[in-house]
DNA sequence: TTGAAAGCGCTAACAG
DNA sequence: CTGTTAGCGCTTTCAA
């Protein structure tokens, strides 16, 4: 980080020439004045640089730039001058240090390539920005070991919030998340919504989401209602994208329920298209008697490629094999047939998590938590639309 | 922000009883004590604390973190139990504000979401986290009056880089950029690569990207080699993104030199692929003297949109009307017909701006410009592949 | 309505 | 190898 001068069309730098010199300082004393180099600023304009030209002083421009108010309206249009004259950017870390309070807000997400998780960065970003709030963002890669480090990292800047993925972290990740909770720091959880992280537990910490547990077996009951008696569900290829087998889990446990066969698989890794083409062929090659009706995927991108290559192949959906995805990007309504999917709150969770965010950081301590709607939206692919 | 408590499971607060009292201080000088309030701690543990629990000061503690070769090895491990015990997260504001050096890259994008960006983002974040930096992102919406506004406000962290997208910056924001520049903060401009923002004018910022205008000539050349004479090209619905603009411009000067005739028609707004539908159906609609057998879309959806409506409606996909999408989205070759496309180096970008920025932060001052390749992907769309 | 003094938590500079 | 001193640029507290 280097300081900048101003940017004020003529650049006209206003250096303080009154700065108090350490060595008259020292020279208030009685020992003789030590020849020591003072440290000089960093080269960006200053608030004193601001308030000379200004003929006040430092905290009369910091009033001014607060509560402009207070101010007297003759001195105010001075500061006013002052302040476009010498192009004066507040430095943010000098606040911050001073007041304790932070504008920033750490965001961490498993991917923000990932449509799924940048739509939800996107409605963090409007809503904080609108807020005057800035977004601290990392990417976990689902691991919960960067999780902590970036946790460990960004609690450095002492935000006024934290926004972590899931209900799950490392223990060091949960301590320091609390210890921050407690000093009154909002931490919020988003893309779950269910008790604590070991069933039954209580939740630790303010959620905006769905719970994925619902949403698997919804899954299962949509293709168990239209008939469906062998299902498969294919999880991604993501081993650590605990939600995804959440799903998996619940959805097989409905279909168990309900006397249906289930079959659970696991998509290679790669590209997720080519992963579903390959997972239909393997579903087709399967054994008769381990041959299923219906097949739940673990996203759309897996799901559409299923789809594409039963067309290609002529395999009849959902006749012969029902397809179900989720996460409903817009590919899924354009293809034919149409993919039945799930119809997620990507950008609200985001808009949501920054609004309880900022309430609880204007004080209100309700727990916040948000049960966000999602939606089967019922296609052609398991015989609706 | 508040600060926290120290999350060791233990959780014993180390403070300091020695903490210089601030009406002793004033007690050192000829006046009277004045009973001031004196000002306390914001909560959290300081470096203070720790070189208490480790029997040393402040400063030992302050470089065993930044260079632990330096420090003695007994100490050392005094410190690094200290260090456990009290939980310690080192302050990076203060940290920031003492050495006037900061590890936070700003970064401003046109938006979040969509998946071009997205993957830059998550270059850029990839590079910089190994690398110890923190991204501080913000989305403009395409809007210069946004980024300006957003420069100023990152300006106030003292950034120890920022990217920017694009060579086209209102004045002020220009002045700011160039203003940090000169104080030696790495300023580097994504996804464009062309001389300055008006034509003829030098390169004001490091750019890491690709010529718009080459491409949009390339993809002109790729339709007339393939013996089309009535051209089209649809451009997005964003009418800020002029970089799309300046593909589409090129595009019709390069059909125009070699004596085709070019449409220019501009998508609406909403869902990409039902816009890419419309304006397919508008082709279609045309009077016959503006017929055209190709056309070429801002992207990749909108491209699709109007591959899938041709499937549709039975239009022969490349005979009747070819078509030709820009940025490969891996939709484009799973599709029948698959879409040519023009394959861009998205996380490349990311990946390459944020090792620009690292170098130049090193002290490298070269340009450090990279023109980034990309590929037009000849698939069946335009009779390819 | 404005100012003086002190301090936020850390690091640079120098001394030992 | 460790400590002392001063100061980064701002805000809080109190006084006028």
């Amino acid at each position: 980080m280097l300081d900048f001068p101003a940017p004020s069309p003529t650049d006209h730098r206003v250096r303080d020439p009154d700065r108090p010199d350490p060595d008259r300082r020292a020279a208030d004393t009685d020992s003789p004045p030590p020849a020591r180099q003072a440290r000089r600023g960093h080269g960006s304009v200053t608030l004193r640089d601001v308030a000379l030209a200004a003929g006040v002083t430092a905290i009369t421009v910091s009033r001014y730039l607060r509560e402009p108010q207070v101010v007297a309206g003759e001195t105010a249009e001075r500061i006013r001058l002052a302040l476009a004259e010498t192009g004066y950017v507040p430095n943010k870390q000098a606040g911050g240090l001073a007041s304790g309070v932070s504008n920033i807000v750490a965001a961490l997400l498993p991917n923000l390539a990932n449509s799924i998780f940048a739509e939800t960065a996107q409605g963090l970003s409007d809503t904080l920005q609108a807020a005057g709030c800035e977004l601290l963002i990392t990417s976990t890669g689902y691991s919960l070991e960067r999780e902590e480090e970036q946790v460990r990292a960004l609690l450095g800047w002492r935000p006024g919030g934290i926004i972590v993925t899931g209900r799950r972290h490392s223990p060091a990740t949960r301590a320091l998340l609390e210890g921050a909770r407690r000093a009154g720091t909002p931490v919020i959880e988003v893309w779950d919504y269910q008790a604590g992280p070991t069933r039954g537990a209580a939740r630790s910490f303010t959620q905006v989401g769905f719970s994925h547990e619902v949403v698997g077996r919804a899954m299962a009951d949509h293709l168990l209602q239209a008939g469906h008696r062998r299902l498969a569900y294919v999880d991604s290829g993501i081993a650590e994208d605990y939600r995804a087998h959440e799903r998996g889990l619940a959805f097989a446990a409905r279909a168990q329920e309900a006397g249906a066969g289930v079959t659970h698989l696991a998509a290679p890794k790669g590209d997720p298209f080519d992963a579903g083409r390959h997972m239909l062929q393997a579903m087709l090659d399967a054994p008769a008697r381990q041959r299923v009706t219906a097949a739940a995927f673990a996203n759309d991108h897996l799901a559409c490629g299923a789809l594409l290559e039963a067309g290609a192949q002529s395999v009849a959906v959902p006749k012969r094999l029902a397809l179900l995805g989720f996460g409903d990007f817009s590919i899924a309504r354009q293809l034919r047939p149409s993919l039945s999917s799930v119809a997620l709150p990507r950008y609200e969770i985001g808009v949501t998590a920054a609004q309880a965010l900022l309430r609880q950081r204007a004080g209100d301590d309700s727990p916040g938590h948000q049960a966000l709607p999602w939606q089967l939206m019922a296609r052609q692919s398991t015989g609706g639309g």
